[in-house]
DNA sequence: TCTGGGGTCCTAGGACCC
DNA sequence: TCTGGGGTCCTAGGACCC
């Protein structure tokens, strides 16, 4: 039995133990549209009253509410109750793997003599969260990962929902195709065109039509249609690369302000970099036309790479030569994939300057971790940092 | 209405090798 | 002179998730 818990409201729940009087009021968690172009990130259920959803601009979300509180983002608060809601899963089960910042899957396999059966389980799971966070949660159980999410979505907030093995298929049958992870509007319109718009409907049409007309994709649509999609809990798995964007206050098309963006970027990724001992061995550039037209462009080093320096001329190398429309730029980005353990790689060309340089960039993320990350920065960032 | 930032995974085509 | 097929790696773009 897995079970999928999913925190209510989980930026704005931690925002009202923060600051209490924002209970019962619509709350949007985001960046003030005064400040930045911002969306809201997350909606407390008085907010979702008058429309307001996340990924919404925030300049609608208050036209759709003007009572709207907007409150800044406070991540570092919000990774605090991650590990603290991570280990209150992990003493139900080891077997637990965190999917996003406020939900993840526990597999309570053999678990049935210690906590009992599923309803039992699923109440203790949200007791012990809200005795130790003050938070609510939402529990879906079911065989698979995959029904369980969609129990717990239909179960929330603040519910339970319990799915018998084998009756997987009556549950799902009335339910929209968009409970389906991984449909989203695209595939939903396209299913739509077929006539497939509840999950019945695609059990229904069988395995071969599902997969002759949408191949990969209909094939595994269709297990998961009837609760039979199986796919393996992962305790732990690798971050499989490292990004940081941008969006301007005001677009763009100044060359120096774009270097210096993109220079303290390639810095804040190469330093997380670092810090994970990782190096790279791919670089991507990312640019967003004022018209939201978005180009990405990267490249294959032949060796792996952490030095600021090396990555950061890949990076503008890639981004002026992806530069091609003479229209303002709202957003650019650098992100860095194909991660290799272990931060000290040698290159046996020129060992010597390399190690020295990492020396160097170690001592400079040792003052940032103390003093913040502007307390060292390169020339070009210098500029930027003091007009913020 | 005017659209963030951090990710993952998939697909299709081209280069290249055997 | 015109023609294989399989495999891997890389790139660009897109769908999707929270």
């Amino acid at each position: 039995m897995i079970a999928h818990v999913d925190m209510d409201c989980f930026f704005v729940a931690l925002e009202r133990l923060k600051d209490p009087s924002l209970k019962d009021k619509p709350v949007a968690v985001g960046v003030d549209p005064e400040i930045g172009r911002s969306v809201v990130t997350s909606a407390s259920y008085e907010a979702r009253k008058f429309g307001v959803r996340s990924a919404m601009p925030m300049a609608v979300a208050i036209r759709r509410c003007p009572e709207l509180v907007v409150v800044p983002t406070d991540f570092d608060l919000y990774n605090h109750y991650h590990f603290k809601v991570k280990e209150i899963f992990q003493s139900f089960s080891p077997m637990v793997e965190m999917t996003s910042i406020d939900e993840g899957y526990i597999d309570l396999s053999g678990t049935e003599r210690l906590w009992g059966g599923p309803m039992e389980t699923g109440e203790r799971i949200r007791w012990v969260v809200k005795q130790m966070t003050q938070l609510d949660c939402t529990v879906g159980m079911a065989r698979t990962k995959l029904t369980a999410k969609i129990a717990s979505s239909e179960a929330k907030p603040n519910g339970l929902l319990w799915i018998p093995v084998e009756t997987e298929a009556y549950f799902l049958a009335p339910l929209p195709v968009k409970v389906i992870p991984g449909v989203g509007a695209t595939t939903a319109t396209l299913l739509k065109s077929f006539g497939l718009e509840q999950v019945g409907q695609i059990a229904a049409a069988g395995e071969l039509l599902m997969e002759s007309t949408l191949g990969t994709t209909g094939r595994w649509l269709w297990y998961a249609s009837m609760g039979k999609y199986e796919s393996e809990l992962l305790p732990e798995w690798e971050r499989k690369s490292i990004s940081k964007e941008t969006t301007f206050r005001a677009d763009t098309t100044d060359p120096q302000y774009i270097t210096a963006v993109l220079h303290m970027l390639t810095e804040k990724v190469c330093r997380r970099l670092r810090k994970e001992q990782k190096t790279a061995r791919t670089v991507s550039v990312k640019l967003r036309y004022e018209d939201f037209d978005t180009i990405d462009r990267s490249r294959t080093l032949s060796q792996p790479e952490s030095r600021d320096s090396s990555l950061f001329s890949v990076a503008k190398e890639l981004m002026f030569s992806a530069i091609t429309r003479r229209v303002g730029i709202r957003l650019i980005g650098v992100g860095l994939s194909n991660l290799i353990g272990s931060g000290r790689q040698t290159n046996l060309f020129d060992e010597g300057e390399w190690i020295k340089g990492w020396h160097r960039l170690e001592a400079i993320d040792k003052v940032r971790s103390r003093f913040g990350f502007n307390a060292v920065l390169a020339g070009e960032a210098i500029h930027l940092a003091e007009k913020r």
